[in-house]
DNA sequence: GGGAAAGGCTTG
DNA sequence: GTACGAGCCTTTCCCA
């Protein structure tokens, strides 16, 4: 039986009392879906159509000929053989185009830019300004993104048709489509995010003080980071420096290698190496915490979260080093990434419940990995800020203090 | 004509 | 040779 063999695994409470009970609560999340307004992404779409013609005919007008400008192949024909442009990097079966690439080629050439800009464009309004209206379902006027529970090797959440977890948010053309998400007449999005929940875990889980005090104080982290690494005092840190140290910590949590970590800071992987020695020299448990991590992983052949979730890693025991770097990175971010995942489910559902049991109208609608979006009706927007930050922030007592970040507004851009 | 692979871009 | 986890789009290739 599955619950024995469950049991046996130290993973029945894992199951009982997040996996299952989440089922109806994404299952209520789907039934809801969220409304898009369907007159905006259409009017966009015709504003990235005449924006897309234009940059089309300079393209055309760089490059000296017309070509498929999607085609990264037919691309490259141009870039490298004909404008004799220096190529950077190599993919499988050619030479590659990506946005890095065409970066460091635009400062020799005027071309490289105009791609970038027509990708950003044909990105946007393919899959996201002409897609999403035809997934608006007939009968509720709404999109229903499907969230996926049995995806994701780490234990997130995966979401799909559409995918609402990469709806665009960097950049202010992007940021339009965000706006086409809207809230119902008479309601208001609730959005409700944790700040730095891995960083925090990792703080928890290896136990270094540094990091550990400076949550508690409720210091900016990766200024707290760089006032270490560089040797300067808190408010002698330079926005560059800031910069150095927040790429640095992600490094960390992704399983750092010098090499990655240069590519990010764009530096010799030297330079980088020395960062990351000094890093883990003002971090020495954090740096206890990942040897240990890799080590319990190759005897056992599982690393697991907070929660006792497992992520089984074969690679570890690999006599190929480029698998095993693999397996020791995806062993380092599986823990941090899977016990962020536990968390936020466990907060769902006891938002979910708390929800139905004091009759709330308030509904969850999206889950994008640290944040909850929630559509609430004006009388209930003060109750529901007070029950989710209460409820996202006590989900798990750590070392640290969870914080949770509220923005509420007309639609999913303007939530402040 | 259709499916799979490749390259690329979006997000946390 | 490399950052961790996903999904969707267009082009290209290959086969029936």
């Amino acid at each position: 039986m599955a619950s024995r063999a469950l049991r046996e695994v130290g993973l029945l409470e894992l199951y009982e009392t997040i996996e299952r009970p989440l089922v109806p609560v994404l299952a209520h999340m789907e039934r809801a879906g969220i409304r898009v307004d369907r007159q905006r992404l259409d009017e966009f779409s015709r504003e990235l159509e005449l924006a897309l013609e234009r940059a089309t005919r300079d393209i055309y007008v760089h490059a000296g000929e017309e070509f498929n400008i999607g085609s990264p192949k037919q691309l490259a024909t141009i870039l490298f053989e004909k404008l004799k442009l220096p190529p950077l990097r190599k993919t499988k079966t050619g030479y590659s185009t990506d946005a890095d690439v065409l970066e460091q080629l635009a400062l020799g050439h005027e071309l490289p830019a105009k791609i970038i800009e027509h990708r950003t464009l044909a990105k946007l309004k393919s899959t996201y300004a002409d897609s999403l209206p035809t997934l608006i379902n007939a009968r509720t006027g709404r999109i229903h993104p499907s969230f996926n529970q049995l995806v994701a090797v780490t234990g997130r959440l995966s979401s799909s048709n559409p995918n609402a977890q990469n709806i665009p948010i960097r950049t202010e053309l992007g940021r339009r489509i965000r706006a086409a998400f809207v809230a119902e007449a008479g309601h208001r999005f609730l959005a409700a995010d944790y700040s730095q929940i891995e960083l925090r875990i990792l703080a928890h889980v290896s136990g270094e003080e540094s990091l550990v005090e400076a949550f508690r104080r409720g210091e900016d982290i990766h200024r707290r980071t760089a006032a270490e690494v560089f040797g300067v005092p808190l408010d002698h840190v330079t926005p560059q420096q800031r910069d150095v140290a927040k790429t640095t910590n992600f490094a960390v949590i992704y399983g750092v290698t010098a090499f990655g970590l240069s590519r990010g800071l764009d530096m010799t992987q030297k330079q980088a190496q020395e960062y990351l020695n000094q890093f883990f020299a003002r971090h020495p448990k954090v740096k206890g915490y990942l040897t240990r991590t890799v080590a319990e992983g190759r005897e056992r052949g599982y690393v697991s979260t907070l929660l006792g979730r497992r992520r089984y890693l074969p690679e570890l025991r690999s006599g190929n080093p480029n698998l095993r770097g693999f397996g020791e990175r995806m062993a380092t971010n599986a823990p941090i990434q899977g016990t962020a995942a536990d968390l936020v489910k466990i907060a769902m559902v006891r938002v979910a419940r708390e929800l139905a049991a004091r009759g709330l109208r308030s509904r969850m609608l999206l889950q994008v990995h640290d944040e909850l979006l929630f559509e609430v009706p004006q009388a209930e927007i003060e109750t529901m800020r007070t029950l989710v930050q209460e409820k996202m922030e006590n989900v798990h007592s750590l070392s640290v203090p969870l914080l949770v970040e509220l923005g509420v507004g007309p639609n999913w851009r303007d939530v402040e």
